[in-house]
RNA sequence: CGGGGUGUGGCGCAGCCCGGUUAGCGCGCUACGUUCGGGACGUAGAGGCCGAGAGUUCAAAUCUCUCCACCCCGACCA
């Protein structure tokens, strides 16, 4: 195995899955399209999901479970929902194995399922199946359900976290009494999502509202948070969908209003999945791996202790109790290592891993009664006296904090383009790239035709546009929507 | 699902063209010792039905056929 990772500038693909491996988030599975979320990655995910959990609690949701499988015939009830998904479902149709003759495992022929079922691509149908039964007032709403679940679609191309078979996400479901309040929901937990990745992830994003080709099957609007990468593309880091009455019509499910009165109910969907955890690295790694945001790192600081002689390990061992004891008490998620590898060998490999802060402390450090510290983010080594570490490290990991979240903020801001001519358009993508901030004149085939020419799509028409004045960079007609166009992961 | 590529100790590869003793290298791993402030070194070890199946041959990692898997690049998707 070679010692670094494949520089970004020579290949980001081969980067990511690199960054993604030595870092030790993932690995592969022995299904094609499927991965092993490894301890360190999941620990990353499960800070994450720690984090959106609390927002979504403190916002009046509530979780729930609900089964993995669906009969097949629920997900042809709403036409486009069936349109978007079917072409991805992964099919039970037996229950059980045989042992052949010459000892081979084949399906039993006669354990076929009458009803066959799928596994879950999202779980709209089954959810809104059950809320049939459940809602019946409209004192029984809102309704504010979500779940952590895994998913499967069935894909063809796949990549560590932005795109497997099988994934892990949150999909909130929730009922309303009234088209108005669908729509406050789907746009209050879009800004929950912002949140969540500008706070806690420090990825910078633009909210708006997807275009109709790229909006979510089943949904009256889609509303996404979008993200840039370091390579200048975009990722799409979360969706929250307004679905209007759709799959309350499909399943029937209506309430009693206050004036007595039988009415459909409103719905909402958004979900989020172990695809932030790609964005992470994605919009922060770099040559030498993981950059990770202090307030997810499932490490915060590692020690690495630097020793000759017996008497000095133990003089550090006795040095650095008081100093973890007190860093943990404040919450701060520390590490020694103690392993025998060489130090150098320790300072790339926790790099690569992306803890936000290193500590050295060797036998000069012990007579100095100070600290050498180092931040992975500028790389800047500061040596700190040992009193005052016990402020400094927490100021230091916030600071990281908001520097990872510049830091990107300045990179998207370089990268994004106001345009007038589809000439300017070509020339950001087939050179630099990033995002183009354009007129569009609302129609799918410019949409289509823009797509075919230079591989972008509209990623969002972003909540603060100004189609004022503007025309369609490609038609040159009266811009109906200013966009973000973009290639997309 | 189309195009390309690759399957050989845990990982990365060489060997294959032109069949022939015991299948080799680097990293990693184990033990011991010396090391330790930017990927340490020495010594001694362990680890392989060469992706699967069939065929050709006195003899197959190597030649032929079939299958399978994975990776990359395109069309579709969180």
């Amino acid at each position: 195995m070679s010692k670094g990772v494949t520089p970004q500038s020579k290949d980001y693909a081969t980067w990511y899955t690199d960054v993604v491996i030595r870092a030790g988030l993932a690995d592969y599975g022995p299904v094609k399209g499927t991965m092993v979320i490894k301890p360190y990655g999941f620990a990353l995910w499960e800070n994450l999901k720690q984090s959106l959990d609390t927002m979504l609690r403190d916002s009046g949701h509530v979780n729930a479970y609900f089964p993995l499988f669906i009969p097949k015939s629920f997900l042809a009830r709403e036409a486009e929902h069936v349109e978007g998904f079917a072409k991805e479902c992964a099919v039970v149709t037996h229950t059980r194995l045989m042992a052949t003759d010459d000892g081979k495992l084949v399906v039993d022929p006669e354990s076929r399922l009458e009803e066959e079922v799928i596994v879950r691509p999202t779980s709209e149908t089954i959810i809104w199946s059950m809320y049939k039964k459940w809602i019946q007032s409209y004192r029984d709403l809102p309704l504010l359900i979500n779940q952590w679940a895994n998913v499967v679609r069935w894909e063809m191309r796949t990549r560590l976290f932005l795109r497997t078979t099988e994934f892990l996400w949150q999909e909130g479901h929730t009922a309303h009494a009234t088209a108005n309040e669908a729509e406050q929901e789907a746009r209050r937990i879009l800004d929950i999502y912002r949140q969540l990745a500008e706070d806690y992830l420090a990825i910078p994003v633009i909210t708006g509202t997807k275009s109709e080709s790229e909006k979510f099957a089943g949904a009256d609007h889609t509303y996404a948070i979008e993200a840039m990468m370091g390579d200048r593309r975009a990722l799409q880091a979360g969706t929250s969908h307004n679905l209007g009455q759709n799959f309350a019509r499909a399943f029937q499910v209506t309430f009693q209003n206050e004036n007595n009165k039988e009415e459909l109910v409103y719905a909402t969907s958004w979900g989020v999945s172990t695809r932030l955890v790609g964005a992470v690295v994605m919009a922060h790694g770099d040559d030498k791996g993981l950059r990770l945001p202090p307030r997810i790192a499932p490490i915060q600081v590692v020690i690495i202790p630097i020793y000759r002689q017996p008497e000095d390990k133990e003089r550090i061992i006795d040095y650095l109790k008081p100093l973890t004891s007190g860093l943990k008490k404040q919450g701060v998620r520390i590490h020694e290592d103690w392993s025998d590898a060489s130090p150098g060998y320790k300072f790339n490999e926790w790099e690569m891993k992306g803890v936000p802060l290193r500590l050295e402390v060797g036998p000069r450090d012990v007579n100095r009664e100070q600290a050498v510290v180092v931040r992975r983010d500028t790389g800047e080594k500061l040596v700190l006296s040992m009193n005052s570490l016990m402020e400094e490290i927490p100021r230091l990991l916030d600071d990281i904090q908001t520097g990872l979240f510049q830091q990107a903020l300045e990179f998207r801001n370089q990268h994004t383009h106001q345009v007038t001519t589809f000439e300017e358009f070509r020339n950001i993508l087939e050179g630099p790239g990033g995002f183009i901030r354009c007129g569009w004149d609302g129609t799918l085939e410019t949409e289509a035709a823009i797509k075919d020419a230079t591989k972008a799509t509209i990623r969002c028409i972003p909540f603060d546009e100004n189609p004022e004045g503007l025309s369609c960079v490609f038609s040159g007609k009266p811009a109906r929507h200013e966009v973000i166009f973009a290639k997309a992961y």
